[in-house]
DNA sequence: CAGAATCCATCCGGATACTG
DNA sequence: CAGTATCCGGATGGATTCTG
């Protein structure tokens, strides 16, 4: 998630390339997607997340709230009482990205099949025989 | 770029965010689009992708053509020549999916100096002072 | 030319324990 | 409640060498 991908001096089309991976570099994350479409619908707590994110860990949670809110995509908001209270809310920006997401969606649905059989027949035409019919 | 995300069991609004890391999985790695949009223009062969994907070793380039392959978004055809030669083409879906991912790219570069700016002021913000005022 | 194999550094991410 | 701190295994990815 560190970036540093200035796609500077980057030429043809492989500076559009570049561009995508800004914006995959942000949503990439294994739970980014999660948390961002929990907080899509509302602000949520801390704790919600990390029972709505299935299988998230409390530190991936902490880590990738913090890299969405210094991009921008989250707001944190603190209530100062006690016990403390935070909630956190897409930005904007961060709908934006979330309708950007549908097209993908839509792919993957069309394709799963596919995929699934691509690699299916992959794995099958290359299953390494060396010889051993062992059963 | 390992599987098993099967995205069973998973309920509500979460199902879908699952739904979109079946696609982001597949190109969330950090060469798979380069090659993609190289592979997406016709066959290229192997060395031409090491030298338009700038930055990208050997092995990386193998690894991540072979998951493309196996995935179904790269057809890999060999001439039986010596020296060998291969070329590597997108197959539809592959540019379906570079399609799907122009969106992604409009709002990268809609956004991009929010984002800057943003990480700027989280930065400046969250700078640990830590009261060393060293210098 | 198009890779396979090996070695090694770094990063990602989970588990656990502690805290204001 | 909402984190932080630490430890650690596995995955990621670069550099280099060898080969059909």
């Amino acid at each position: 998630m560190s970036q540093g991908n200035s796609c500077v001096s980057v030429v043809g089309q492989q500076a559009r390339a570049c561009t995508v991976r800004e914006a995959l570099d942000r949503v990439g994350g294994k739970w980014s997607v999660g948390i961002l479409v929990a907080a899509s619908q509302g602000p949520v707590r801390f704790t919600e997340l990390e029972r709505q994110v299935e299988g998230i860990s409390r530190r991936m949670l902490t880590l990738t709230l913090r890299n969405l809110e210094r991009d921008g995509l989250l707001h944190r908001r603190v209530y100062p009482t006690v016990p403390p209270k935070v909630e956190y809310t897409a930005t904007p920006m961060a709908l934006e990205l979330y309708e950007s997401l549908v097209t993908l969606t839509a792919w993957a649905e069309r394709h799963r099949a596919a995929i699934t059989e691509a690699r299916a027949a992959y794995d099958r035409e290359h299953a390494d025989w060396t010889g051993s019919r062992a059963d």
